[in-house]
RNA sequence: GCGCCCGUAGCUCAGUAGGAUAGAGCAUUGGACUUCUAAUCCAACGGUCGGGGGUUCGAAUCCUCCCGGGCGCGCCA
């Protein structure tokens, strides 16, 4: 348990008997200012207006009923300021905490905090229409991230592929495949304004001449059109498999819109809406009153063409989601579609469930450089940077590193030439280097015969220096910060954690010698401390999804 | 015009249920390897948290107005 939620438990328990719950607002959390002691709460001002005290009177009620009852870890307890409450846990309590670690090895900071919530995290879905691109990398390293986390803090989690293989996008890229094919066989058809211009549709197009040679040129333009477009959407498909493979990124579900499509689904969801009388026509569409659940406007569900929109299918879609069983609903998408996210929720809503049950992550456009130098992305235009192409440069390690290293919905400067040095301006390497360090470490130890022929608990007791300490309370902060980032549905805060830890132990490793330490126990506590280094950093990168590499 | 996001050190950014003297890295300057990996460490320098008003014991954080930047406002996906 981590020191934080120890407090909790006590101050719970304290205020009881005080006759109040713990206020939903309190804070209990390491203070910034060490004489501030290892933890400090706020309880004390928040209960003032219920309890009808002074806060530093209600402190000082609160700090001698706690001394009473619950002494075990706690040094000392001080009052301060306005009226906080800080609280100064004993050296032994932290020393402990390598136990813990040991203990639990890879179940350290596991949590029942989802408790066993269904919950589909929905993530990258790229039209089928072109491969990959850096900004889906970061889509993708988030979402599968986030996979990982809520799984450890005690979620069900399923993570799915959306893909938009029944829409006008695929007709358009069957249309671009097919010109590209006429033209290779000397036609002049020119490439339409909204057509795909990449060099992949001449590849395509390519491929599909030496399967089937002119083959295509004898069928119906409609047809040869529709053939292309399965095989384009295809091929495409497999190549963003691949990549996402590489990427270390795999979808338990790859769902396909067509699936709906051809069980009417669509249709039945739509007629669902109508019996709820969410549904009317105007101008000969169908029309959803999304504004009924707070969307700007009623939204077009069926063209006067007949033909459905996107949002239908997407509602289709989301009300499988939900008869699926989920009970939160994740979806990562583009930051360019946050103006969506409020039709979205409204249909979530018309479904008959809470909107918080959709919780929609965007993510920001990933701004590519190249030593400083700006990189343009654009899937239309043809000019643009895939993933795979970064991928192949710099390594999933890196990318997935500097995706996780920033809020997802602000801008992300990923460069190129930055992401292949190996300098603290790339800091995966400063986090595997320390794993890798500490695994030197013991690899040493090995060549030198030093045998660890002590159990840890005979020597944690000699980890005494400020240092040591203040890594201690550095591991026990792992658990919370998990926690944090499942509540927000955020990685980064992981990431800045990592190098944190990583900052703290590349210091002690500078000024503190392991192996050469003066006494035996203290060599073997070191070693201890290190390994617990080691297996919380190992832990935090598999949560981002990066290698803890024993040697660099 | 309306809506959403953003504005913190020269640069890139943390600061996520409002807490005590606002933090990192890079850059700059100066130091540390005959010692467990120098892909490291230490020190110095650097801020009216875009601006004004408000809420309260307390605001980078919440409200409001203004300025500046990005994005979205389709019977597109």
């Amino acid at each position: 348990m981590s020191a934080t939620l120890v407090i909790r438990e006590i101050l719970k328990d304290t205020v009881s008997i005080l006759g109040v719950e713990l206020p939903k607002k309190v804070q209990i959390e390491p203070p910034r200012e060490k004489k501030f002691g290892d933890i400090a709460t706020n309880i004390a001002m928040l209960l003032a207006s219920t309890l009808k005290d002074s806060p530093r009177n209600i402190a000082k009620k609160i700090k001698d009923l706690i001394l009473e009852r619950h002494s075990t870890h706690i040094e000392k307890i001080d009052i301060a300021g306005p009226g906080f409450i800080n609280f100064f846990l004993s050296k032994s309590f932290w020393q402990s905490e390598v136990l813990k670690i040991l203990n639990k090895g890879e179940d350290y900071g596991r949590s029942d905090l989802g408790m066993g919530k269904k919950v589909l995290v929905e993530y990258v879905s790229a039209n089928p229409t072109g491969p990959l691109h850096v900004g889906h990398g970061r889509g993708a390293a988030v979402g599968d991230s986030l996979a990982r986390i809520l799984k450890f803090c005690g979620y069900e989690v399923t993570t799915e592929y959306y893909i938009n293989d029944a829409g006008r996008q695929i007709t358009l890229l069957g249309k671009s495949i097919y010109i590209r094919y006429k033209q290779l066989f000397g036609f002049e058809d020119e490439i339409c304004d909204d057509c795909y211009k990449g060099e992949y549709i001449i590849d395509i197009a390519n491929k599909i001449k030496q399967e089937l040679g002119d083959a295509l040129l004898k069928k119906e333009p409609n047809d040869a059109i529709q053939f292309c477009s399965q095989f384009g959407q295809d091929l495409i498909l497999e190549q963003i498999k691949q990549d996402l493979k590489n990427f270390r990124v795999l979808h338990e579900n790859w769902f396909s819109e067509k699936s709906l499509v051809a069980e009417n689904f669509v249709d039945k969801t739509i007629e669902l809406l109508k019996q709820k009388g969410l549904v009317y026509e105007k101008e000969g569409a169908l029309w959803f009153s999304s504004s009924k659940f707070g969307d700007d406007k009623d939204r077009v569900l069926k063209k006067s063409s007949g033909d459905l929109t996107y949002f239908a299918s997407d509602i289709a879609y989301h009300k499988d989601k939900l008869d699926r069983g989920f009970d939160l609903l994740i979806d990562i998408w583009g930051a360019d579609h946050h103006g969506y996210i409020p039709r979205m929720k409204a249909a979530i809503c018309a479904l008959g469930r809470d909107k918080q049950d959709l919780q929609v992550i965007l993510i920001q456009l990933v701004n590519l450089l190249r030593g400083g130098k700006q990189v343009s992305m654009s899937t239309r235009s043809g000019e643009f940077v895939t993933l795979e192409e970064v991928l192949n440069e710099v390594g999933p390690d890196a990318a997935r590193f500097i995706f996780l290293s920033r809020k997802s919905d602000s801008h992300l400067d990923f460069d190129l030439e930055l992401a292949k040095q190996r300098t603290m301006e790339n800091p995966v390497y400063y986090v595997q280097y320390a794993h890798a360090r500490i695994c030197s470490v013991f690899a040493k130890a090995k060549e030198r015969h030093i045998d660890i022929s002590m159990k840890p608990n005979e020597v944690i007791n000699y980890l005494t220096l400020d240092l040591e300490i203040d890594i201690l309370k550095k591991l026990n902060e792992f658990q919370d910060i998990v926690l944090t980032c499942a509540r927000i549905l955020s990685p980064h805060m992981l990431t800045f954690y990592l190098m944190e830890l990583a900052g703290m132990f590349h210091q002690y490793y500078n000024k503190c010698p392991v192996l050469g330490a003066e006494q035996k126990e203290l060599i073997f506590a070191r070693c201890y401390l290190l390994m617990a280094i080691r297996q919380v950093i190992a832990q935090g990168l598999y949560l981002l999804g990066v290698n803890a590499p024993e040697r660099m």
